[in-house]
DNA sequence: GTGCAAACTTGCTGCTACTGCAAAGTAAGC
DNA sequence: GCTTACTTTGCAGTAGCAGCAAGTTTGCAC
């Protein structure tokens, strides 16, 4: 993942093979398939796990607390981990907004957080997931505002309080999320 | 776009070669490339223009109306396009549920419109999109209000009411959308 | 210290997506 | 009938990625 970060950000994502990746990591190019899908995955190392746990951490949470406050409590542990390696967060997010395939890894990353978010809503609430508007719902307005948050503090070089924009932004998005679970509650 | 449709539907994505649409297509395989950037955009060639354009009206009208107004205007209008031919519409996501590859494609296409969204909203509001949260939030909330409403629609395989899933999700997100336009605009 | 099993690493072989370049075909206008 | 612009095509080459099988390392029991 280091060297991966290093050479797109020195000569660009298209310029880069596998081949100078694995050399630059002193392994086979074969081994890189075995820890990553694909090229544009490199960056993304682990953050299934990751999100697993954070996805089971907010079911167990969810059940005792409203939702809004476990959406949020979540989604801050995500944004809060960027601030143990902001640097790195940063010079990743350079790289995506300037090649798509790695831009598109984001995406599913992204997308992937919202479904297991999406589940977890649709259980809590009792209700099916495919036929109700209001977990997806809900799930896809707090992503998304922690995704705005995040680009905002991207924009501003790392200089913006990510912790503090996000908690705005999902104040913004609050009401929304109320609505949806009056109105996806079943009777 | 046809040929390629059925033969995904048929045997799959990965088990269909670009050699095997143009061969139903009846062309040269250098001639794909030509009309469709990537295998995996083959499903979504035009979008780009429309989406143009749909923004551009929508710059427009934001002008003579409130935005919310505008904004939904402008979802419904992409929505009703579903209906000239829901067959295909729902053929696609099926498949893209199915293959990452398209799903990414998807993903793409969405940003896209989130990203055209939030440029006229931001000069619409005067701000800088890039160090304000309002105009990329209200996009992504729309956005994802009427994916929401897609995705159930698919889900429900076609029978449910697009249109008026679209407009109940977007009432849902309007408490929201108000609440980052007075939070959002400049005094 | 030895031996075994599981996990990790690697080489090889092959397919296919995709690109650059340049030629061939084709339709439109004069 | 000729020029011009656009579309389609062929060719040759690069690189991502998968399956298989062999080699290597590691952890653990004895």
């Amino acid at each position: 993942m280091q060297a991966a970060l290093r050479l797109f950000a020195e000569r660009g994502y298209d310029a880069t093979t596998i081949e100078d990746i694995t050399d630059a990591a002193d392994v086979a190019p074969r081994t890189f398939f075995h820890y990553f899908a694909s090229k544009d995955e490199v960056l993304f190392g682990g953050q299934d796990d990751r999100r697993e746990a954070l996805i089971q951490r907010f079911g167990e949470e969810v059940e005792h607390q409203p939702v809004e406050v476990a959406l949020q409590n979540a989604l801050l542990t995500i944004v809060d981990a960027f601030e143990d390696d902001p640097g790195f967060f940063l010079k990743r997010a350079q790289l995506y907004t300037q090649w798509q395939p790695l831009r598109s890894a984001v995406l599913r990353v992204n997308e992937a957080m919202v479904d297991g978010l999406t589940e977890v809503l649709a259980k809590q609430l009792g209700v099916d997931p495919r036929t109700e508007l209001a977990p997806r719902l809900i799930a896809t307005l707090a992503n998304g505002a922690m995704r705005c948050a995040i680009d905002t503090w991207v924009a501003s070089g790392g200089k913006a309080d990510l912790r503090a924009l996000t908690v705005r932004a999902l104040h913004v998005v609050e009401p929304a999320i109320t609505a949806a679970l009056s109105s996806g509650r079943p009777r």
